[in-house]
DNA sequence: ACCTGAACACCGTTCAAGT
DNA sequence: ACCTGAACACCGTTCAAGT
């Protein structure tokens, strides 16, 4: 986490000043971090983060010029934390579905920072940048051409987003029992049956299956599955190409 | 867009008093959209709001709970606004890409309430149900069984989703001249020939390809390539499903 | 030179006071 | 009964005034 700052445990280099220590980029971040996770990204002001580090609100300026700075530095801090596993003799495939699944594990890590993780990533942030090497060398390693391998990857891109996205916006706020198994559908359903009747019939006809179908299908399966598909589209361009 | 209320040319039913029309829902929501599709979301007030229709910002309160109301109200109009070719005849693949075509056209047409359409949605939406139907239907005649099918669909709209959000963020901010042909890959490739060298091998020999390649390739081809990665995986199921 | 905090120009929303 | 707008409790940020 730190570099060459003063070590919290080892306190050499004199005592910070007035009994704490100071301020920098680093620990408004932090403090940042830990107003979004706990609180909500509403709750993070200015004025809120300067109480939280026991300082004046002014003086978060000093190191980062204003708000949307704190929260661009947030996005890149917490890209920073992406952690692939090692790939040494996996196929691409499975390259590719741990690039995908260590991105959205990055993703359900901070649940009210999903919405800047995927507006910042969308316009190509430096972080973005950073963490895509991975899944551009599997892809390539599948024996696709450069055009292709972009394609591939902006598409698994996009849909991870698209996906993270809505895990977000569906989970239960952190309180609450957790989510029963088919809630999804059985709500899904409802809202379907509460609709003049047989509007939707394909649609009703899919959830009255799913809902009854009490299988443990909580999200990752889903998520899984889509990477099934993702994944078998992606090889069908490798055969194209071969051909 | 007005259903029975008083028309602006015919005047009938008694001259609006004061000169203007009474307040309400519809117009506030037109008002709104006007205020966000040319100033974008963080010029949307209630105050502006107020000022855009002419009365006192607290009048909006009647109509409408709040500014939370007032933007889902938006989305839920956008919606409403998405209209899909007739589907007569067509392949199953087909009409998944009229409907990703269609919702994401609906996004572009939209830029600046991107953001809250891929959050509303993923929320699942009343809105978003409304337009689903025809979606489920083309991945039921494709022959999928209902957990496929819903999986498909999930797939797609997350992938769509994921789009929207990238081509709002790296799009032009409607000034300027149009973007070049491959300005997106040049810039990649500016990006990472300033990173240290040889930091991203993969992503370096693919980006010095395309940035070079100066074919046509703006972004509506990209989002078409996708769909046949998506689509050539979700018939990979028909296949497992038949087989 | 550095830092602070008062002040500015905004917010969304409540609610008492007016008609 | 209906509507208004003053007021409340916030914002992000500027900048003059202090040390």
């Amino acid at each position: 986490m730190s570099r060459e700052e003063p070590v919290r445990s080892g306190r050499k280099m004199g005592r910070p000043r007035a009994g704490q220590e100071r301020l920098n980029r680093e620990r408004i971040l932090e403090a940042a971090l830990r107003i979004v996770d706990e609180e909500g990204m509403e709750a993070l002001s200015m004025r809120r983060l300067g109480a939280e580090l026991g300082v004046d609100p002014m003086s978060v300026y000093r190191h980062l010029p204003g708000k949307e700075a704190v929260v661009s530095g947030l996005v890149e801090q917490v890209f920073s934390e992406m952690r692939l596993p090692p790939s040494g003799g996996a196929t691409w495939q499975e390259r590719v579905r741990a690039w995908a699944t260590a991105y959205v594990e990055l993703a359900r890590s901070h649940p009210n920072l999903v919405l800047r993780i995927v507006s910042d990533a969308a316009a190509v942030s430096d972080a973005m940048l950073q963490v895509s090497e991975p899944l551009y060398a599997a892809l390539w390693d599948a024996g696709l051409p450069p055009r292709e391998a972009a394609l591939a990857a902006g598409t698994v891109v996009d849909f991870v987003h698209g996906h993270a996205l809505s895990e977000e916006s569906s989970s239960t706020p952190d309180d609450a029992a957790p989510v029963e198994d088919s809630a999804f559908e059985r709500d899904m359903l409802a809202r379907l049956e509460a609709q003049p009747a047989e509007s939707f019939p394909t649609m009703l006809r899919v959830f009255r299956v799913l809902a009854e179908d009490a299988t443990d299908m909580n999200r990752h399966p889903v998520f899984d599955g889509s990477l099934d598909v993702l994944l078998a589209g992606i090889e069908a361009m490798t055969y194209d190409n071969a051909g």
